[in-house]
DNA sequence: CAGTGGTCTAGACCACACT
DNA sequence: GTGTGGTCTAGACCACTGC
């Protein structure tokens, strides 16, 4: 017996009133509809990132579909890289911790070699300290105007030349108890901290990158001549339902390194 | 009945002969040899860009599979972009020309609106001459050092205002007379051009991506003043089987717009 | 209406990992 | 061997397109 075919209104997140309801009779998937009770799950935590999921064959009888339309949701979440599947295994929880998906979002690589040559990063905390949300930091946040915000300077230095300055904004709430000596303190990428530390997980990204001229005090940070040329990295970060959870605003230097991008 | 399992040796070009070849039996799943069939039938232009490719019941009588086989071969074709699945319609052969696609490798957008409310580019060519590869163009675009390659550099201007400066190097033998006036003559994208005229299609690229100070020549023909910071995007672009089959870099002014990235 | 791709099912078997 | 995901099949039905 399958379940009914709920008519989920699909994704009117913010959808304008002018937009025209149609004759669309909204259909879903069985498939999709398995899919979105997986991400419940997840956004619940009731499976944690790095752990194993239940088989296909019991997520079958749970959800009471046969195992081909389980399979297909978890396809979908597993190609989203929310899962991995691991054949003779299981499905497990994505997660940033691991050595092979680290650094998932950062796409600079030095011009010879790879990240293996080069070794990890030395990391830096410039600064660290809770303000309040501007207008537009609160826009992009999902904020209100006025609430409480982490800010963070760091500095990433690759063979000891600092390659990287960046800035981050985290909304208040989410991220309490975040201090500089918890950054420092912690070995390993930062998104694998939000993770382990305060439940935060990163799934999804978007970057608005430009070139820019070094300002002084990037040039200092940086030990930058004047007129360098900076690529300015902008990204938010969204957890699970689209909520954006960072603002992150990178400097690189491009002289020993470059941003790789493959287009499909 | 189906085929045999071919033991294909899985994406061996140019593999080191030092590589052990160990115990690995190569096995490979039918749908990925009917996904391979496909993909010759598309490089030997049995099906052309555009048209649509006989529906999933055909090729499974054709191949001698289920037509579920066919389905997830032709699904990992639609994920690579390189088949267009249309419901009710059939699937059809992916193309540049199309509107929605159009511009498939740009990732440059404004800062406000989007590209409708832009309008499309002003197209200006600056240059197109033939020369000889040097050895590093020979490497990137796989040919031999002294072979022809054809040289363009153009300005893309919007709204009026040059925004983008790009030299383009083409293999000379399949891009046999190409002129200047046949990329003015011709309105729309260039690799629409190079589908139709030329039987070229590209399907996948790579972008390295770094800041960089315009030089004179730069300045000159984009209008711009000392140390403008721009950015540098090295693209390099494939046909079927990897082949490389462009080199273009562009310069990208970003005051007034950006390289939007979406990172999953 | 017929033809296309899209979904769902149920069962068989294969490849891989652990024990 | 047992359990996992991965492949393959065959058939039924649904949704969309165009005649």
């Amino acid at each position: 017996m399958a379940p009914m075919n709920l008519p989920l209104t699909p994704t009117d997140a913010a959808s304008p009133a002018v937009q025209a309801p149609a004759v669309t009779p909204a259909f879903s998937p069985l498939y999709q509809q398995i899919k979105g009770l997986i991400l419940q799950s997840l956004q619940s935590s009731e499976w944690k990132p790095g752990e194993s999921i239940p088989s296909e064959m019991e997520l079958a009888a749970r959800y009471r579909v046969s195992q081909g339309t389980v399979r297909k949701a978890i396809d979908e979440l597993a190609s989203d890289h929310l899962l991995i599947r691991k054949q003779g295994k299981g499905t497990f929880v994505a997660t940033h911790a691991e050595h092979q998906v680290q650094y998932r979002f950062l796409k600079l690589v030095p011009d010879q070699g790879d990240l293996n040559t080069e070794g990890p990063a030395q990391r830096q905390i410039v600064d660290c300290k809770r303000l309040r949300a501007s207008a537009d930091m609160a826009r992009v946040l999902a904020l209100r105007t006025g609430d409480a915000v982490l800010q963070v300077r760091r500095v990433l230095s690759f063979a000891g030349v600092p390659t990287i300055l960046e800035d981050l904004w985290l909304p208040g709430a989410p991220f309490k108890g975040l201090t500089a000596e918890r950054l420092t303190a912690y070995h390993g990428p930062m998104y694998a901290l939000f993770e382990t530390e305060f439940g935060v997980q990163m799934v999804r990204a978007e970057e608005k990158i430009r070139a820019v001229l070094a300002d002084k005090s990037q040039r200092e940070l940086m030990q930058l001549p004047n007129n360098t040329p900076l690529l300015s990295v902008e990204r938010v970060a969204y957890t699970y339902n689209n909520t954006p959870m960072e603002l992150r605003r990178g400097f690189y230097r491009t002289d020993t390194h470059h941003y790789h991008n493959a287009l499909n």
